[in-house]
DNA sequence: CTATGTCAGTTGCAAATGCAACTATTTTAA
DNA sequence: TTAAAATAGTTGCATTTGCAACTGACATAG
């Protein structure tokens, strides 16, 4: 566990000790399963796989809101409150989780935790993180065109990888219910721009033949 | 200066000590100015009025990235990297905000600032709250059409009211630019939405009529 | 007082997108 | 190894949305 980036420069005795406090509890999860029954005041910290968010509407869309990695994550604390939908936790890898008592973490310890602070300055390094790819995500659904989308998207995981032949970490159903747009249209238009030159691609694999820099 | 929730629990004393460790500037702009020159690990805290984080697209977009009321932080650290348009910070009321050195606040200081691990405590909280608005945001984004959009909007500012009959905090042309919509489509959204009874409104007063339990 | 600008509101028309209903291909599970 | 799912890809048609170009109301500055 203490491979975790929450545990960074804290002794395993310390983790160990600590433990106890922030009644953490660790859980694994197989490809596919739902989280259930988390608590209001429990923060899920995804300790390895991947697990995303999704939001079921009442006219049958699938939205992908969020996409969490290694080293992130996820609660009701940090759920839009608005949500009226279904949105349920999903692993879409084999995840370990493990979940902490938030409350506890941001309260001063009366117990033996030297490294508390140690503690916070982790989280707080992981939840600024976080903000970032949520800045990210309003970036991509901001754009007003279909396409636009797809080249904010196509440039932000072509940045990350530094190479322009990418490989997209969707299947191209799940690309559209993260991008928020109908699969045939996206399909449409990705076939739209590999007429046009801007792109090459076979299903997952992508090649950026446009000029990034007017983008 | 002493009100910002970053110095919260922490003494009038310390916080001028801690002042020249995070090289602490303040600076006061008016209405409608635009702030410039932020240094890459600089963070901007807005200890009063309302700044927004606006990108101006290629092709004549306006679109509202971001709102940031009181105690609201922005930075380059903060931004999405993808972003190649020209986004501008610009102060939409009379604003006071305070820059700090981001990379000395994360560090741990080796001066006489007691309270460090204080303030990294209400940073947490901070930029827990820029990560639940965030959220919101990407609720409102994600929707699939105009009407949706605006209704998870003003359920949300409702919400926050606590009432039904709300007043829109951004001229009508500054929600569609939110919105990431055409303002006359929005318009002409809304008017329906009137004409069907699901809402009243008069440019920015709206008193929902639907029954928002079924969205 | 007048001009200039911002904001709210409207509408016709064109373009983009969603919806539905398919086929073909690849993966997964029995 | 075969059947069932999931994925990729396509297209016609309907609907939504964006664009452009207005009007009228109101506020602000000179």
């Amino acid at each position: 566990m203490s491979e975790t980036r929450i545990f960074d420069n804290i002794t395993n005795e310390e983790i160990n000790q600590m433990k106890n406090c922030f009644k953490a509890v660790s859980r694994k999860y197989i490809a596919g399963e739902t989280i259930n029954n988390i608590e209001e005041g429990s923060l899920g910290i995804v300790v390895s796989g991947v697990v995303e968010i999704i939001r079921f509407d009442f006219d049958g869309n699938r939205t992908i809101l969020e996409r969490i990695n290694e080293n992130g994550i996820f609660g009701k604390l940090f759920f839009s409150k608005i949500d009226e939908g279904d949105v349920q936790i999903i692993c879409s890898t084999d995840c370990e989780i493990m979940f902490i008592d938030y409350d506890h973490l941001t309260k001063q310890c009366h117990n033996a935790c030297n490294h508390h602070s140690t503690l916070i300055r982790n989280m707080l390094s992981i939840v600024s993180e976080k903000s970032i790819k949520l800045s990210n995500r309003v970036e991509v659904l901001s754009q007003r065109t279909l396409r636009k989308k797809l080249i904010t998207y196509f440039n932000m995981i072509a940045k990350e990888a530094g190479k322009k032949n990418i490989i997209i970490p969707f299947s191209l159903s799940n690309l559209s219910d993260y991008l928020c747009v109908d699969r045939s249209a996206m399909l449409r238009e990705m076939k739209k721009m590999r007429e046009e030159g801007l792109i090459d691609s076979h299903a997952k694999k992508v090649t950026i033949l446009y000029d990034q820099s007017i983008y």
